[in-house]
DNA sequence: CTCAACTACTAAGCACGATAGTAGTCGATG
DNA sequence: CATCGACTACTATCGTGCTTAGTAGTTGAG
């Protein structure tokens, strides 16, 4: 599982929130940091992220623009599962993740499991 | 949401399905790399996870004696969780979530929890 | 006393993220 | 055509954290 940094995570936010690829000069107007990141900063961290396979891009005349290789929620999800896919004891581990949730939360999560198989009781 | 670096996990693995507080010396016998690392290692590693909070340590004689400060169930379901808070759309991180588990996985999860408030049905 | 085992302290190398400049290309505009 | 803004690829550097491990000193058993 690997961590974003402060910008890296910063521009993964900003591409996820967007409706649309964004260039690198989009994007360093997007990002609100003091002091302000150089293009060439943005840029390169941008470069990097593509490279690592969280941003995709595809050419909006001569700049590359970028959009998430995954949505926000399958990134999250996925980040969950891998942690409780290295987890000693998946079972105890889910136990514990239920027990933190607030009633609301647990009402919301078995709203979103599907009926289990062989049907009416 | 913080990385161990690969020494660190094998450390917290090994400190996680340890049954007793582990020194150094018994944990530089339990973890296995090829080079071993030399004492003093295993040692500085084991002094930074106790400075970063994740193991605690007593004293065995005049050696430390180390343990982790949480279980590895409710280390994991806690990253887990941050994942989740972290997430600008829980519901649909849940679903996506949920909709990577196979039916018996979901069985599992429909067992762990709390029946709702306002019983019978 | 010797020696094994421990500690605190220190230092250095490497990977990675952040930072950003340079040189060059390209396209629009005058 | 020249200029200039906008872009890219490339390069370099610094800080942080992890890993690595040696040194000097202490302690306790034999």
């Amino acid at each position: 599982m690997r961590r974003f940094g402060e910008l890296e995570q910063q521009i993964m936010d900003t591409a996820w929130a967007a409706d649309r690829p964004l260039t690198v000069r989009q994007m360093l107007q997007c990002v609100d940091r003091d002091p302000p990141p150089a293009y060439t900063t943005v840029m390169t961290v941008m470069d990097n992220l593509h490279r690592k396979g969280f941003l995709v891009r595809c050419r909006q005349g001569r700049a590359w623009s970028y959009r998430p290789a995954e949505s926000r929620a399958d990134h999250d999800a996925r980040l969950m599962a891998e942690v409780l896919g290295s987890s000693a004891d998946p079972a105890a581990t889910l136990l514990r993740f239920v027990g933190r949730m607030s009633p609301e939360e647990l009402n919301r999560l078995r709203a979103l499991m599907p009926e289990p198989p062989g049907g009416g009781r």
